[in-house]
DNA sequence: CTCTAATACAACCATTTGATTGTATGATAT
DNA sequence: ATATCATACAATCAAATGGTTGTATTAGAG
């Protein structure tokens, strides 16, 4: 199996392109259909330029990637770093799940019988 | 089946506090066990106060949880957190899904047998 | 009781972020 | 050919972030 591996910074990114409200429904759009900017920035009260720089932090995320359609760039959301985001997430468990059974094993050493008499 | 609700305001938190590798490295460490404040700020190659501070981003984001324990603070991480994380990440994929469904579904439709004749 | 270790918290500072406006460029439609 | 629409990009600015040092408080050790 292959474990790939993450920068801090590469990490760092991603996490924090989701963490603004306008780039997580800019990303649930994108999933749903390919939209260009123009037709996002259309939604959100805020300057084109503004929703121009949140698609281009999801683009350096890699949440999201651009095609140049004729004199649009149509903005297409990448399920697959949706999953990499969840597998990174995944680790986070399976500290805890560790955890938890250290202390079972804990429990079953010194409670009915001892091990390994 | 209870659907949580988060304001973004919440998300936000959630996701901003997990963009620092210095974070998620207390997460780990606090999943695995229970860890004071001055351990974990041993730990880092930057001051007390900013360690501090880093944990105190944890809890407003609620990832972790300080008790106190005679003069420490211990601070313990918290795996359901983790979870609403990945649930919320579930929701981008299940959008992801759906408008393969639809594709699925118009493709059926025209091509080999027109529908409901 | 006193000293010290662990924490809390305020003030400060540099950098980054999220927004703005303005200007430039390229593709389409008329 | 030209006007316009979609985008790119620079400069600017206020607010938030991530770090620092210094001071105060509190609990435990000697």
């Amino acid at each position: 199996m292959v474990v790939l591996e993450y920068s801090d910074q590469d990490v760092n990114r991603l996490f924090r392109a989701l963490a603004d409200a306008t780039r997580r429904d800019i990303v649930r759009r994108t999933l749903v259909a390919d939209v260009s900017v123009s037709q996002l920035a259309d939604s959100y009260e805020m300057s084109f330029a503004a929703v121009q720089k949140h698609v281009a932090v999801l683009e350096e995320a890699r949440l999201v990637t651009k095609e140049p359609h004729g004199r649009e760039r149509m903005v297409r959301g990448n399920p697959d770093r949706i999953r990499e985001a969840q597998r990174l997430l995944d680790r986070f468990e399976d500290l805890w799940r560790s955890r938890i059974d250290r202390l079972d094993i804990l429990l079953a050493e010194d409670d009915p019988a001892p091990p390994d008499t």
